[in-house]
DNA sequence: CGCACTCTGAAAATTTCTTTTCATGACAGT
DNA sequence: ACTGTCATGAAAAGAAATTTTCAGAGTGCG
């Protein structure tokens, strides 16, 4: 049969030459954006292609296809093999493990999960949220909750070498009423609050809010209750074949926003570093003479 | 509205507490090869997931669609930008981002490091330390730096909930005798460390080898000299387009190690974690009371 | 110019898909 | 045990899609 291993695309190219005009102005419609083109119905086509339906019909009929319905079949099985087998899902990312080896299979969530996010992501959020964090004149607050107190911490490490005024609040809330207090009109407060949704996020937000200051909420697909009353909220895919979220693409983000603020006040920042630098080096110097 | 931004994906799953049975049956039908289990018609999915054409029917709309060809639709416009938008094809990640975006940059760098390091690592390894770390007759010591404190941290936090006799170090080198005085023939120190490796690290390794414990090191491509002492390193490709190092790929190992244990060792660890779940319960309660 | 031929799309006919209606059965609460 | 509610699929009704028919337009040729 004509169609049998042969992709629908070679199909058409191998009849090409015996096409009438509409049909060749139907089969160029079809191969551009192939074979997604090919997806919708009979009608969606044939407008797409500015060509009739029957025009269609007799096409594909010529093609050695048994109608539309068989066409669009063919069609389908060659979208899932291009899906579920791009040259992203790699079968085996570590050499020698199975395919079904944890590794590959949290590889491959974690790709999914970095495509998923970052389809979803604006970049205008992103500018916006780096720019709020160079903004020297804005003191910056990182709070996580229990997992993600982590990533806040690491945040927080990161942002304390580039620039002044910076603080971590705990995850214990019993000390954040004295960090609210200490809050001025345009401060940032950075929330991590993935699910598990921490009540006390909330409480946090709103007294920040009352304080004038800005929110920037890190959460997944779901959304922490944080995130209404957040400026700019970022929400991340987290799911990994795990009894527990994923919090890589967590970290993606937040490392390329560090660069992002990094890059973008670099004159300051180096001073701030070669600084750092020699203390760190005194403090070493120091345990080796004692 | 519902189905907005959102992926199909997604709308099924945030709406997946509220489904009947007959709908979950269908929904995972659909979940299962995603998306393209959702090309063909009505009849076609329903027929595959065993349910009847009016189940489909009530599901999508109960997921905020207009009707079945409102939701293939969307399912359309998706496989057109998993296929449009391959891995592959790497030069757009995120859509509407410059191929030059550090965004995309970033993500270049970090699906490099992350088959770098897949690609280098042995499995064995792997496996080994999953089972070190699983072992409850030895007790777990976690250290690391000024950057990766952060990383120890998030390990650490994990393994607290699924196994008894863990620790974590302070990134704070005087507190660490005590720690080594503690140690018996057998337990773990799991070191974190990466360039700017931190002289202290060697110390604490060569104490620990001496009072009888095994040593795991997550260290860069270039190695920790803590390393030597180690009885399995990870040796992980950490680079980005950024003055920092990335933490992203050893972020990955760590959850997939997470995973590993949980799962060997999934009947003890579900007794601790309903405990604790009525631990933290009581504690919420606690604090409504007062 | 006229004839024969092919290509093309409008419209009708047919088939298939989608939605609605409704009867049945399961189940929780009284 | 009774009653109301909900989930479910069979079947009918309704809406599209697909295919066929057919007439007009264009083209090549004598």
């Amino acid at each position: 049969m004509t169609a049998a291993s042969k992709t629908v695309s070679d199909v058409i190219h191998s009849h090409f030459g015996t096409l009438t005009r509409a049909e060749k102005q139907l089969a160029e419609s079809l191969l551009d954006n192939y074979p997604v083109s090919g997806l919708g119905s009979i009608t969606t086509i044939a407008e797409n292609a500015g060509v009739s339906t029957p025009t269609v019909v007799r096409m594909v009929q010529k093609l050695g296809f048994k109608g539309y319905p068989d066409f669009q079949a063919h069609l389908h099985q060659e979208v899932e093999a291009t899906i579920s087998n791009p040259i992203a899902k790699h079968d085996r990312w570590a050499s020698n493990a199975p395919g079904t080896h944890i590794l590959n299979r949290f590889a491959d969530a974690i790709m999914g999960n970095l495509r998923q996010t970052l389809s979803a992501l604006d970049t205008a959020t992103f500018d916006s949220v780096a720019s709020l964090l160079s903004d020297r004149k804005r003191s910056l607050y990182f709070v996580g909750g229990r997992i993600t107190g982590a990533l806040a911490e690491y945040f927080f490490t990161h942002m304390q070498v580039i620039r002044p005024n910076t603080a971590l609040l705990s995850s214990n809330s019993s000390s954040w009423p004295q960090y609210v207090l200490n809050m001025n009109p345009g401060d940032l407060l950075v929330i991590f609050d993935i699910r598990r949704y921490e009540q006390e996020m909330v409480s946090l937000a709103t007294a920040a809010r009352k304080r004038g200051a800005e929110i920037v909420v890190f959460t997944d697909q779901w959304g922490s209750p944080a995130a209404k009353l957040a400026r700019h909220t970022f929400r991340i895919q987290i799911e990994a074949p795990s009894a527990w979220d994923s919090s890589v693409v967590t970290l993606f983000i937040v490392e390329a926003l560090i660069e992002a603020v990094q890059s973008s006040t670099w004159d300051e920042t180096k001073e701030r570093m070669k600084t750092l630098e020699g203390l760190f080096e005194q403090t070493r110097l120091f345990r080796k003479l004692s």
